[in-house]
RNA sequence: CGGGGAUUGGCGCAAUUGGCUAGCGUGCAUGGUUUGGGACCAUGAGGUUGCAGGUUCGAAUCCUGUAUCCCCGACCA
C-alpha cells in the first residue's frame, strides 16, 4: 500500500476528547475515528489490525471444534422477556414495523439457545460448539477508554452445549487452553493471566483473562508464582492463591480481555431446552459461553505495547509487516530503488506500507512510522545506498543495519 | 444515572469588565528553496463562535432551554 493513497492520516495534535492512550494513539495514527461516544469508525489500518485479531481467534476456535455462524444484530424483545433480562439497563430498544419491540443484542444467549433448540433433540447431537464474531451493543451508562468500553464493540462469542456437567467441564478446560494460545499469538501471552471471577447471579463458575497493564481499570490480586489471580469481587471470600494456597498476593492493575462462564442450565431451562438420553429420558442441556472481544483486545494491546513515540504492534497483528520509507524521492536513483523494492516485496506477498510521499521530510516520515508502529522499518536513502543498500530497523530496537539490495532473502 | 467541566475554520487553542473586519498554531492549496528525526519563505482558501430563543445601541462574551463531548462516582455478561 502506498502511504500517499491510504485513507487515514496521522496527526500531530492530540484529539481533545481522546480519554486514553489507546484512543489517542489509534486516532493519531489513523486507525480509528470516533463517531459518537463509545462508537468508532475503523479506517483501513485499524480494520487490518482488527481483522488479524479476528482471524487468529477464528483459527483457534476452529481448532477446538467451533463452527462459525452469524446471528442477527436485532432480536425481538420477547426472547429477552423469556429469560427476564429485558430489564437490563444496557439494552438498546427499537421499534419494528407495526410497533414490534426489538432489541439490539448485547450478547446472544437469547438467540443461540432457541436456535440450537431447533436442531438438537438427542444425545447423539451433543456436544456441539458454535461461535460468531460480530458487533454487540450495550448502552453503557458511561462509555470510556477508547476501544476498551464502547457502546458498539466487536465480540467473539462461543457457546457450547453438552449432555452433562462433566462434559461441560471437559470442554471448559479446552477453551481455557485455546484462549492462552490466542493471547500468545496476539503477543500478550506473557502478561495475560487467568483470573478467578465472581460467579454473578447466574453462573456458578467463571474465569476472566486479564492483561496486566498499569493503565488498567480493573484491580486483581496476582500470585506471581502460579500466574493466577483473583478479582476484587471474590477477594473478600478467598484471600489465597487458588492453585498453591499462598497468601502472598500482589495487587496489580489489569484489563479484562476475555471471560468464560459455565452457564449450566440457566438458559436451557428458560427455553425448555431438553434432549433425549440413551434411555429415551428427557435431560436438560448444559451450556457454556466464552467471550473474547477483538476490538477491546486491540485497545488493550495498544495500552500495554507502546512507547512515547507511538504504538509497538506485535508482528502477528501489525497492519503491515514492513514500513518502507523512501527519503528524498525527487532523486531518481533513490526513487527507482525504492519502487523496485516495493514491487519485490509485493511479489513475495509481504505486506508492505510504502511511504512514497514526495515533499515530506525525513523527520516526518520517521515520526509517522514510529506512531503507526509497524515492527520492521526499511529505509532507502542517499545514505543507505552509499552504504550498500537498505537500512533495516526494528520498531522496538534502536540499532539499525544495512542490508544489501541483492540479498534481501535474508530479510524475507 | 448523580455531580463537575467543556463546545470558536479539518485538528489543537486565543479573544480583558459585553465594544473595531473573531485571531494564532497546525493542517490544506499554489510557487520556490529543502530532505536522516515532525524544515523554511511567499501567497491563498477555509469560521453567520454546537443549536433555539432572550436581554442590549452592540453578544463568542450575559440569561433561559436544548444537544453533544470529557472528567469523578455509581454501574459493568
Amino acid at each position: 500500500m502506498r502511504y500517499s493513497q491510504l485513507f487515514g492520516k496521522t496527526t500531530k495534535s492530540v484529539p481533545a476528547d481522546a480519554d486514553s492512550i489507546n484512543a489517542k494513539l489509534l486516532t493519531q495514527g489513523g486507525f480509528i475515528q470516533k463517531e459518537i461516544s463509545g462508537v468508532y469508525n475503523y479506517l483501513p489500518l485499524g480494520l487490518r489490525v482488527l481483522t488479524k485479531i479476528q482471524n487468529i481467534i477464528r483459527e483457534e476456535m476452529d481448532k477446538i471444534g467451533g463452527q462459525e455462524i452469524l446471528m442477527p444484530t436485532m432480536t425481538q424483545e420477547e426472547s429477552w422477556v423469556t429469560t427476564g433480562r429485558h430489564t437490563m439497563d444496557v439494552l438498546f430498544h427499537l421499534k419494528g414495523q407495526g410497533g414490534t419491540n426489538l432489541v439490539l443484542n448485547p450478547t446472544h444467549e437469547e438467540v443461540v439457545t432457541p436456535l440450537a433448540q431447533k436442531y438438537i433433540f438427542s444425545y447423539r447431537d451433543l456436544p456441539f460448539y458454535v461461535y460468531q464474531i460480530q458487533n454487540k451493543f450495550r448502552n453503557e451508562a458511561r462509555a470510556k477508554s477508547g476501544l476498551l468500553r464502547g457502546r458498539e464493540f466487536n465480540m467473539k462469542d462461543l457457546y457450547s452445549f453438552h449432555t452433562d456437567e462433566e462434559d461441560l467441564n471437559r470442554y471448559y478446560e479446552i477453551v481455557k487452553q485455546a484462549y492462552h494460545a490466542i493471547y500468545n499469538r496476539l503477543g500478550i501471552g506473557d502478561i495475560t493471566v487467568l483470573t478467578f471471577a465472581s460467579g454473578g447471579s447466574f453462573s456458578q463458575y467463571s474465569h476472566e483473562f486479564q492483561t496486566l497493564c498499569d493503565n488498567g481499570e480493573d484491580t486483581i490480586y496476582l500470585c506471581e508464582k502460579c500466574k493466577l489471580a483473583i478479582n476484587k469481587e471474590i477477594i473478600d471470600v478467598q484471600k489465597t492463591c487458588p492453585e498453591c494456597g499462598s497468601d502472598n498476593l500482589k495487587t496489580v492493575k489489569a484489563i479484562e480481555v476475555g471471560n468464560i462462564f459455565k452457564l449450566r442450565n440457566k438458559y436451557s431451562k428458560a427455553f425448555n431446552f431438553y434432549y433425549s438420553d440413551k434411555n429415551g429420558q428427557e435431560k436438560i442441556v448444559e451450556m457454556g459461553c466464552y467471550g473474547l472481544g477483538p476490538s477491546r483486545t486491540m485497545g488493550a494491546i495498544v495500552e500495554c505495547r507502546h512507547d512515547d513515540k507511538g504504538i509497538v504492534w506485535p508482528t502477528s497483528i501489525a497492519p503491515y509487516q514492513i514500513h518502507l520509507i523512501g527519503l528524498d524521492l525527487h532523486d531518481e536513483k533513490i526513487k527507482s530503488q525504492s519502487e523496485k523494492l516495493y514491487q519485490t516485496l509485493q511479489e513475495k506477498n509481504i505486506e508492505v506500507l510504502y511511504d512514497d510521499r514526495l515533499d515530506v521530510t525525513a523527520g516526518t516520515k520517521f515520526a509517522d512510522a514510529d506512531l503507526i508502529g509497524i515492527p520492521q522499518r526499511l529505509v532507502i536513502s542517499k545514505r543507505s545506498l552509499e552504504n550498500g543498500g537498505v537500512e533495516s530497523k526494528k520498531r522496538n530496537e534502536e540499532k539499525s543495519e544495512i542490508l544489501s539490495l541483492n540479498s534481501l532473502d535474508k530479510l524475507i
